[in-house]
Formats: structure tokens, sequence, C-alpha cells
RNA sequence: GGCGGCAUAGCCAAGCUGGCUAAGGCACGGGUCUGCAAAACCCUGAUCCCCGGUUCGAGUCCGGGUGCCGCCUCCA
């Protein structure tokens, strides 16, 4: 049984789908006027998780993330590049996908941007002045926050505190302080579509509950993004939404928590934050997709580069263990053991039992690690017995890693990918070794001794073992 | 000021609808292997921020502290 957080009530509930095995995710994405940072990242991978997880799963599920590809910020950089706005998106919206694809994101089903909705956003704002919740001042449109009734039910807050606590209004336009925008007025120098308003752009908010509709109907299952979202933008997606169409809006909200520095938020606005495009030059992207899995979504993650090499680590052992199991000769007839039975039959189960707890990644990465130990445990043992190893262990391992591999986007089930860049010359290390083993074997270990320190140059690691020399390059 | 979250070994991090040995990773230390070395593998460690309570039994529930963080403004 699937149980996932749902921020609107606060608790774990039992997933249940609204239309069988058909579900919709919508998550907000980013706005592209950057490349994104390491909390990006965290929430992509998140998602990316989340939806992999409903597939394994069996739900035939439409996941859409969209770019807001207008919004202040990007109008100034255009203005500072004197470039268009397009340009300015469609140049991050590049740069995006460079990283997704470092990190192991899946493409999600829709990738909606804002400016190809305008349509769907007009009609929107239109119904929504109709029914009486929003009203037009000057070429700008509001959304009525006290026509909503159910107003602050998602991020738990209360009208009127909201109101004691408003900040000075700047706007004199807007009715009451917790009034936001559904459509602005361009001004000077600012993208603009015709509206029955006049010439203007969409407000923040009001995209998301277009595209989201557009692509998932008015009721969704599940609508997620980083939990600095819950207030106000998806509080207000509420509003609107089911204010226009008087129908519930999503069903479940995931929120994904921070990435900080020092305890605090990373962040553009604090200035505390890293690239992902800087990280990923130290380290690869699976190792950086490893390391953001290993917290629970919901948690903060303090990011440091010495979780980045921990995170490096710890794939190291997964790999070698692989790289053993490539390497060590297995048989139909082998040496069976109760223990490791019982580990390899379960791992799956446990892995899922993990899983289906609300997405809980590190302990399901746990339970891989566990089964490793212990099949490592009974390699050892059967070479000091001189027994042989089972082969159906071999194969069950590496066909269980696969399904959890395709759900983590980490642990491949081969080890070349991980320890042989693409950029050594495999023969060449294989006849250096040839040429020191041959060496070793006439006791000439001066010789010896120069290829293994001519390899490390390269990054080459030698492994002696009894009857042979494993090689990999160390990350 | 309002609302909310967190505090587990040297570090990171699961567990928290109470009860099996408090997962897993990194680092340290010990060992196996080895011509040496390295690598690899195995082993080893915490009674869970403090105080009080509920209970046969609490890291896990309740109350009170302390500390840290987030949202209330653009933000994944």
């Amino acid at each position: 049984m699937l149980k996932v957080y749902n921020t609107a009530s606060k608790s774990l509930e039992e997933f249940k789908p609204l239309n069988q095995k058909k579900i919709g995710i919508y998550v907000c994405g980013v706005t592209v006027y950057d490349f994104c940072h390491i909390g990006h990242g965290r929430s992509a991978v998140a998602f990316d998780l989340i939806y992999r997880y409903f597939k394994y799963k069996g739900y035939d599920v439409t996941f859409v993330k969209n770019f807001t590809d207008v919004d202040d910020k990007i109008i100034n950089k255009a203005n500072k590049e004197n470039v268009s706005c397009e340009e300015i998106s469609n140049r991050y919206i590049e740069e995006y996908y460079k990283d997704m694809e470092k990190l192991n994101i899946e493409k999600p089903t829709y990738e909606p941007k804002a400016t190809k909705h305008i349509n769907e956003i007009i009609e929107l704002v239109k119904k929504l002045i109709e029914k009486g919740y929003a009203y037009e001042v000057d070429g700008d449109v509001y959304f009525s926050v006290e026509k909503f009734k159910n107003y602050g039910k998602l991020s738990h807050k209360n009208i009127d505190e909201l109101k004691s606590g408003a900040r000075v209004e700047v706007n004199e336009n807007k009715k009451s302080p917790l009034d936001f925008a559904l459509w602005k007025k361009s001004k000077e120098g600012e993208p603009w579509w015709e509206s029955p308003w006049g010439k203007g752009r969409p407000g923040w908010h009001i995209e998301c509950s277009a595209m989201s509709m557009k692509y998932l109907g008015e009721s969704f299952d599940i609508h997620g993004g980083g939990e600095d979202l819950i207030f106000p933008h998806h509080e207000n997606e509420i509003a609107q939404s089911e204010a226009a169409t008087e129908k519930p809006f999503a069903k479940y909200w995931i929120h994904n928590g921070f990435v900080r520095i020092n305890k605090e938020k990373m962040s553009k606005s604090l200035g505390n934050f890293f690239t992902l495009r800087d990280v990923l030059k130290k380290y690869n992207g699976e190792t950086l997709r490893y390391f953001l899995l290993l917290t629970h979504y919901r948690s903060p993650i303090d990011f440091s580069f010495e979780g980045l090499d921990a995170a490096k680590e710890a794939l190291n052992r997964f790999y070698n263990f692989v790289q053993r199991l490539e390497e060590t000769e297995f048989f139909k007839d082998g040496e069976r053991d109760e223990n490791i039975d019982k580990y390899l039959d379960s791992m799956i189960e446990r892995f899922e039992l993990a899983m289906d707890d609300d997405f809980n990644a590190p302990k399901a990465v746990g339970e891989v690690f566990a089964t490793i130990r212990m099949f490592n445990q009974y390699l050892d043992s059967v070479e000091k017995k001189d027994k042989k190893p089972f082969k159906g262990y071999r194969e069950k391992f590496l066909e269980d890693v696969n399904k959890i591999s395709d759900v983590l986007g980490v642990f491949d089930a081969s080890s070349a990918n991980w320890f042989i860049p693409e950029d050594i010359d495999v023969e060449w290390v294989k006849k250096k070794i040839e040429e020191r083993t041959v060496a070793r074997k006439n006791k000439d270990y001066e010789t010896a001794d120069k290829i293994r320190d001519e390899l490390a140059k390269y990054g080459v690691v030698l492994e002696d073992s009894r009857n042979y020399t494993r090689w990999k390059v160390k990350r």
C-alpha cells in the first residue's frame, strides 16, 4: 500500500487514484532566467523519483512540469542584455536540459510554457471575472481572495491573520492586500499579449492553473513543487482553479524540502548557492543524484562537498561489488546459503516497502547495501572453503537491482560505466597489466612496480588477487 | 508577531500509528588477502538535546525547556 504525505492534510495518506490506473501529476518547474542550482536539482530528482515509482507500480502516469517563461526576472535579464525574453528563456531551457540529463531525469510527458498558453489563461481569467471572483482595475485583473471561502486550506493560514500581518501594500489598485494579480498590464519594454483588458501579461499563479487543467483535467491526482511554493503560489492556484471549476483541484499536494548551506536555505537572493553546473564539473551526475536521494525528499539537505565525497565512496562500494560479480565465476551447482537466500529473495520486497512509505529512498538504498554486505560475506566464505558460488544468486541480484535502478536512477547493473571512463585506452591498460603479470612471475618486482606507477598516473588502480589482476579507474 | 518543521554514533542519515539485535553510507581503528603496497572484503561503535509525565515497556506518545530552520515578499 502506497502512502504519501499530503501537505493539505499534514499527514500520510493512502494513495487512491482518481481514475484507477491513470494518474496525473503536475509539478511546478523553474523560471528560466539563469542556471539551475542544487535546490532545483533536488526538486527535479525528488519528483523524478516519484514519477518513476508510480510507473513502477503500474500506473499510467501523465506527468506535467512547466517552464515559467514570462516573469519580472526574465524581463530584467533580457533588458539588461538587450535581447528578447524569448532568447533568455530559450537559452536557459537549453541549459536546464543539459543539467537534467546529467542527473538522469526522465522527460515528463508534457513541459508546457506559459507563453504558449496565453489563450487558456485569458479564458480562465474571463471565467473568474464572470463568476465574480476577479475584478479588473485599469488593465490589471486581480483575484479577490475573500470571495473564496476555503482560502488558506493548503498552507493552513487564516485569512484574518494574513490580513493583519500583510506588508505595506504598494499596489493601490487592489481592493484587499491579499488579492493577487491574474493579469498584469504591461509596462513599457515588457512583453505583452492582447486581452479583453488591454495589452498585458499573465500573473504568476494563473499559468499553472491553466496548464494543469489543460493537460490533466480540472481535477487531478498530484500537484507538487518545492515547499516554498505552498504559500502563496499553490494556495492561489487552488483558489483560482476551484473558484473557476467548482471542483476539487489536486487531490494530493507533495512538497520537497530545501537544500541548505550551513543550515540556511540555498537561494538566489541569499547568494549562497552552487549551480548544478559547478558541482557537475567535479562530481558526475550519478554521484550528485545519489547524494540528493540519500535524504528523504521532505527533509532539508545540508549541502556539502564532504557529503558528495561520501556519496561517491558509497557508489564506489556498490560498483566494486558489481565488478566482483562480473569477475567471479558462478556455477549452476554452486553452494547455497540460507542467509543469502533470505536477503536476495526479500530485497525487492524491502525496496518496495521503503518506497511505499512516502518514497523513502534513503531506506531503499540501505536495503541494497545490506544485501551487498551479505553477498560479500557469502562470496568470502565460499572462496575460503574452496567451493563454488551459486549462479542463481548473481542473476537474482542483477535482475532485481535493475528494477531498483529504473526507479532510483542510480545503480547501473554494469560496473564499466562507473569505473572505465571513455577516454582511457582499455587495450593499452590490459597490455600493461599483462607485462606486469609476467614480471611478477619472474619476481622482477622493480619492473612490476614501475608499470603499476605508470598506470597510476592515469588513475588506474590495480587489485591483485590470487589468480588475476583486476583494474579500474577510481572516481 | 502568526503558523509550521527539525534535534539519532566523529560526520551524513533511516527508524517516530511504542516492544524484534536503533537500517545504511562515510571516516577512524582492528583483521583477511598480498612480493611489497594499494585496492577490495570482513569486523568493531550510539540508548537517541535536557527535564518531567503516560505505560508492564518510549528515540518513538504527552507537557515544559533549550537550540536550529522554514513560511507569512520573488524563490525548487
